[in-house]
DNA sequence: ATAGGACCTACAGCAACTGTAGGTTCAAGC
DNA sequence: GCTTGAACCTACAGTTGCTGTAGGTCCTAT
C-alpha cells in the first residue's frame, strides 16, 4: 500500500497535483487509512505514470481522459488513439514553427542595438513598430 | 478621440483585454466621455500597440512592464532592454528545443504502431512506459 | 425620436496546477 | 508506551493572461 507521498515521488509529481487529478476525476478516489490518509496499489501508480508521461509529451488533460478511456477497452481499433497522437504531434510542430519566428524576429532585433541609451535603443523601436517586423507572427504564442 | 472599440479593432485586441491592462495597471486610465465611456488618444494607441507586439513576441506581461518603464526614461543606458531581450530569446530556444524532443518522441511512437487493435497499441504502451523513451522530456512542455 | 450597435461594471470561468492555513495521523526512535 | 516531527488531511485562494456573461446605459445614424 503506497501514501500519496510515494506516489508522488515515483512519478515525479506534487502531492496537491495527485490529489487534484482525483477531484477532476482523472484519478480514481483511492482507498483510506484507518486515519483516512489516501492508500494506492500498484494499477494506481501505473495510471498516474501514464498521466504524468503523456503531460510531459505535452497532451491535454481532456486528450489524457480520451487516451485513458481508450486504453480501457482493449478490443477496440486504434484508429482514435493514433488520431489522438497525429493531432498533438501536428500542434507540436506548429508550436515550434511559430517559436522559430520568433526566434528569427528577437535574434535580429538583438543584433541590430548597437546603441547604449534606450533614447535609440533599436529593441525598443522594433516593439513599437510593427512595420518594421519581417515575419508575420501575428497569433499568440503558445 | 478614440473609442475603445476602436482601439481594439487597430490593435487586434479584444476590447476585454484592453480594460484588463487597464485594470492591472499596464495601460493608464483614459479619459472619458460625457456619459462615461474611454477615450484615447494617439500615445494610449502606440502604447496598446506596443504591448500587443511585445505579447506577440511572447514577451510576459511583466516584462513588458518593464520595457514600458525603460522606454520612458530615454537617457538611461539601455544595457537592461538588451538583457530582457536576451531572456526571451534564450527562453524561446529553450522552448524549441524541448518541443523538438517531442516532436521527435510523437513520431517514433506513431511510425511504430502498426496494429489495430488497442490492446496491441505501440502509442498507449510508450506512455504507460517511460523506459521506452529515448529522449529526457522531464520538464513540463511550455 | 428611435433603433440597435457599442459601451459600461462586476464577476465567473478557463488550464493546470501551486501555495497557504490550520489541523490530524503515522512511524521511527527511545 | 510515548514522543516528536514529517507527512498527511481539507478547504480555499492565487497564478497567467485573458475570455465570456448578465444586465444595464450610451451614442449615433437615420
Amino acid at each position: 500500500m503506497l501514501s500519496i507521498g510515494t506516489m508522488a515521488r515515483r512519478t515525479g509529481t506534487k502531492v496537491q497535483t495527485i490529489r487534484y487529478y482525483e477531484l477532476i476525476g482523472l484519478m480514481p478516489e483511492p482507498g483510506r487509512s484507518e486515519g483516512g490518509q489516501r492508500r494506492y496499489g500498484t494499477p494506481e501508480l501505473d495510471r498516474l505514470a501514464f498521466i504524468r508521461h503523456s503531460r510531459q509529451l505535452g497532451f491535454s488533460l481532456e486528450a489524457i481522459r480520451e487516451l485513458l478511456d481508450l486504453s480501457d477497452s482493449p478490443e477496440r481499433r486504434c484508429a482514435q488513439v493514433d488520431a489522438i497522437a497525429q493531432k498533438q504531434l501536428r500542434e507540436v510542430e506548429a508550436r515550434i514553427s511559430r517559436l522559430e519566428a520568433l526566434r528569427m524576429e528577437l535574434q535580429r532585433m538583438i543584433s541590430e542595438c548597437r546603441s547604449d541609451r534606450v533614447a535609440n535603443c533599436r529593441i525598443l523601436e522594433v516593439l513599437r513598430d510593427h512595420e518594421e517586423c519581417l515575419s508575420d507572427h501575428h497569433r499568440p504564442v503558445s
